[in-house]
DNA sequence: GAGGTAATACTACTACGGTAGTAACGTCAA
DNA sequence: TTGACGTTACTACCGTAGTAGTATTACCTC
């Protein structure tokens, strides 16, 4: 079924599922919108790229006013499951410790950012 | 350049480039080989994604023995790097502490590893 | 009812990962 | 010297993200 191969979403059609996310319903024009500054994609572009992803389930319409009202046809926590599982598949063997002692070690985080990580841990640790 | 958009690298040259990351030289049979028990790829498959490969810089060659090997174009480091930061930024807004905070909640993750994450990150403060 | 307008539908193209068959070539053994 | 074998080169195809122009449709206004 259509959420198979959801890990290989394009940049484009995440930035689009992550404003039907936001906003639950939203016309082509207010995706369109929403959008600009990031670049000029032309309407039409933002339309045909909703067509196929409805094709693909990934987003469903309705028709209100005259306009197509698109909303999620998955679910965000489901989608970025599947992509950060993809993500530490591929570079991490699966493990997330490894991961994150990767990027811990070659990244830039502040101090305060640690304080809150060791916190999470702590708290995460006591419902082991 | 070539460089520029490593971290779109898919799934079979990853695994390639990890080959040859390891090996640090190997002939197409030896990549081949490498890979098979993954999946059971045609040898002129990984011939030809080779040859494509290194259209883009990914990979170089030199010929030994009447033999191509191939050896990597780019550092793992980069290429990692270089996809984490693409994938931070498309989930989690280039935050580190949020993906982390996210998988922490959301992911299984044993004792043994908090506890190393732990010692890691009282590491990582003691150096800033 | 004739335009103008705004929306979707259709079509087409590029780029590229993945896939692999077939051709060509050179070496080595019988 | 010929034929098998291993190797690379060439070619072709599919799927899909991205991109957008043009056609069509239907309403709304004058």
């Amino acid at each position: 079924m259509a959420k198979s191969k959801v890990y290989r979403l394009g940049d484009l059609q995440l930035r689009i599922m992550q404003i039907l996310w936001q906003r639950a319903e939203a016309a082509v024009v207010e995706v369109h919108q929403a959008l600009a500054g990031e670049g000029d994609w032309a309407y039409t572009t933002i339309a045909t790229m909703l067509r196929k992803m409805e094709a693909r389930g990934l987003v469903r319409h309705r028709l209100h006013e005259r306009k197509f009202l698109y909303r999620p046809g998955v679910q965000a926590e489901e989608v970025t499951r599947k992509i950060s599982t993809h993500f530490i598949d591929r570079l991490f063997e699966g493990s997330l410790a490894d991961m994150i002692a990767h990027l811990l070690t070659t990244r830039q985080i502040s101090r305060e950012e640690l304080t809150r990580l060791k916190a999470l841990i702590a708290e995460r640790k006591k419902k082991l």
